[in-house]
DNA sequence: AATGAATGAGGGTTCATTCAT
DNA sequence: TATGAATGAACCCTCATTCAT
């Protein structure tokens, strides 16, 4: 009946453990089970929220994605605009864990940002995460809890640390223009916008992200002497 | 009846002329008030549109605004899908129309990327046309004709042009940054940034756009010693 | 702007004559140039109805075969309904004439009937008037005018002068079964099987119409020594 | 997908029986409830369209007259036009069945047409059943498919069954007209004509259509000597 | 807890009818 | 008189939500 949770993801955040001794241990206690759920409905509905925006999406769809009963979405949300909003919630918290997670900073800021891009690149730009971010863009003004979560978890500490780095490496001496720390928008708008060209132009005109950034940070940090 | 045509365009179209003499001049015969009424359904639905993306748009919520009656939509447009793609056209033609017709070149390439900054600023960044952008990144992936469109007649040319600048500013040695010919993105990424941000989050945050293009343009140009 | 009004039988109803006279001589009058109009629109709508039903005709499109404007229709008829009610009539009188113009009943009985079956196989069986005694069938319980129109013009009529005949043909010993007059029916039902049956099921099992109505006479008669 | 239950088959496999006992079992289950809900869709949807033709039928009125909400129709047939073309497929099987069903030939031919001529007249003629022919008849050039359907299942079966019936009749010398065999149509055309006057003319002018049909046998078979 | 059949409000679209020109 | 743009009631169909099982 339940059909692939797909999820790792899903399943982890369930607490699952893969069953220790032998014979398929019966590790699926009603709690957990529920939880496999949950997760397999929040990650059916990120994907058809993300192809066809929040008014477009069917339930339907949703429960035939993540393999449950309609009915089921009732037992763990109080509507679809609520689950919508959850789920920006959900799908963005461990993100924000992440971004806590600073690495020790080693080496000169342009490294640690270029480490960030590089992250940027691979698991934002051209992904489902970016299509995320689209798709607040796109739902934001109907859902201002929605655009409200993701500034407060999101954007005013990306902005915060940004901005940090940005100081750092004016005082550093490796950025000239001190007018950048108080736009670090500056700073991320090129990605940013790599993430929407995707999603809308790649068919007509592919854009290699990663050099682009590489021109931007050159911009800033003045031009690298070895590749 | 009839509010604010705002379309200059379809006004123009329908030969409408100040009423010279006294008396309130018969302006309406029949194309004019078919012409107004189709400017005030295409000012609505844009309204609409941009309010609420295009699932949740109600036909009745535009027929009501323009002050006509529902049917009266399907005398100018075949269905709401078409209305809408033919929307995004009808408000983005004389915005190109207005890129083609490029002031002479007279002083510094600095100059004339302000002289567009200022504009965009005005004409853009917190405008309704601002949300226009914001939209056709909400639903470009749904409306592929939509993204096409938009690529083909106004992003294209404005790579183009912004190309065409930066080797100017290259050539006569204005901008340092040899690569940045290739990726014209970057010069107009802040921009598109600001855009998005006051659709978003201006109410948390709000955004000076005149002083950070001003930061990143003396980022490509240098800092300048005048303001 | 107005089109072929096709229909011959529309222009004769209108009392037009070939100019006789060179140059297109101004026949048309007010009077005559309505009375072609409204012959337009009942040819045009008759056409419709029959391929459409009452229903599923769209006046739109009796207009635009007629040649004429959509509000044009109203100046000759109430409603949608009532044009319906009037069509019927329109179409079946000059029928119910010809049957009143019985010919002289020279020869017997059968040849007289053989005749009639001639006409009916020639002017009725697949023809756009046969569709109409479909579409008298197909409509009739909705448009009890219809149908009692067409019993008091047509079918009692027909009932009538059928009976008559075959009282001729007993009295004169061409036909057996006495009890024969007391339904006609019987005498026509075939043809109007005939008439169904083309426009249902010729496609898959063509009907020599001619053939069997030879058949069902000699039933009648019996069967003749020379064809 | 859809099952046919057809109406009576759909009671029946739903297995409800009058309570034996007192206090109304329990004869609900889920799938008994869902049979008699389509049997109930089947039937009001057959008694609007035969009402009012399929275009001027509104599934609002079937609803309600089924005693469902509108959506629940869809649960059971895609669209009108199915929904439709389902009908009568699901109305016209069993007749089918029964026709396969035929006695055995015991007696005269003669006694064979006039016992299908008796169950005719109780069970077609006059009925919602005849009902559905002239259904059939006047909606089938706008739906290929029923007229198909009919055509392969009732008229070809019937003409050929007929057909045996007469060539059987020829050979044991009850019926003379041996051409008779190549137009089976005029053996029931009669009953057709009634099943067609009782729904347009039977208020102005009835029709012992037991009469007729007995007449009709006697011009085919001779007149019976005893009544 | 899970299901999915049932609901019915709501929205896009059509089209008979009207009326200003 | 003729036009056809405008109207808005009505209809088919969808889909979020409920609830009996």
């Amino acid at each position: 009946m339940t059909k692939k949770p797909t999820m790792a993801t899903a399943a982890r955040a369930a607490g699952q453990k893969p069953a220790l001794g032998g014979k398929a241990a019966p590790v699926s206690n009603r709690a957990m089970r529920a939880a496999q759920r949950r997760a397999a409905i929040v990650e059916a509905a990120m994907e058809e929220f993300i192809a066809r925006g929040f008014a477009a999406t069917r339930l339907d769809d949703i429960a035939k994605r993540a393999g449950v009963a309609k009915g089921t979405i009732y037992l763990h949300f109080k509507d679809k605009e609520s689950m919508f909003e959850e789920l920006v919630r959900i799908v963005i918290v461990p993100v924000v864990a992440r971004l806590d997670a600073l690495p020790p900073s080693t080496g000169s800021v342009r490294d640690l940002i270029e480490m960030f891009a590089g992250n940027f690149i691979n698991e934002v730009i051209g992904t489902r995460r970016g299509d995320l971010v689209r798709l607040i863009v796109a739902e934001g003004p109907r859902f201002p809890a929605v655009a409200d979560f993701y500034y407060r978890e999101v954007v005013s500490r990306g902005m915060a640390g940004m901005r940090a780095l940005i100081e750092l490496g004016i005082a550093r001496g490796e950025i000239q223009q001190k007018n950048l720390a108080r736009y670090p928008q500056i700073l991320v708008a090129p990605a940013i916008i790599a993430v929407i060209w995707q999603s809308l132009f790649a068919r007509h005109a592919p854009l290699d992200a990663k050099d682009m950034l590489r021109v931007h940070l050159d911009l800033i940090f003045g031009e690298r002497r070895t590749t």
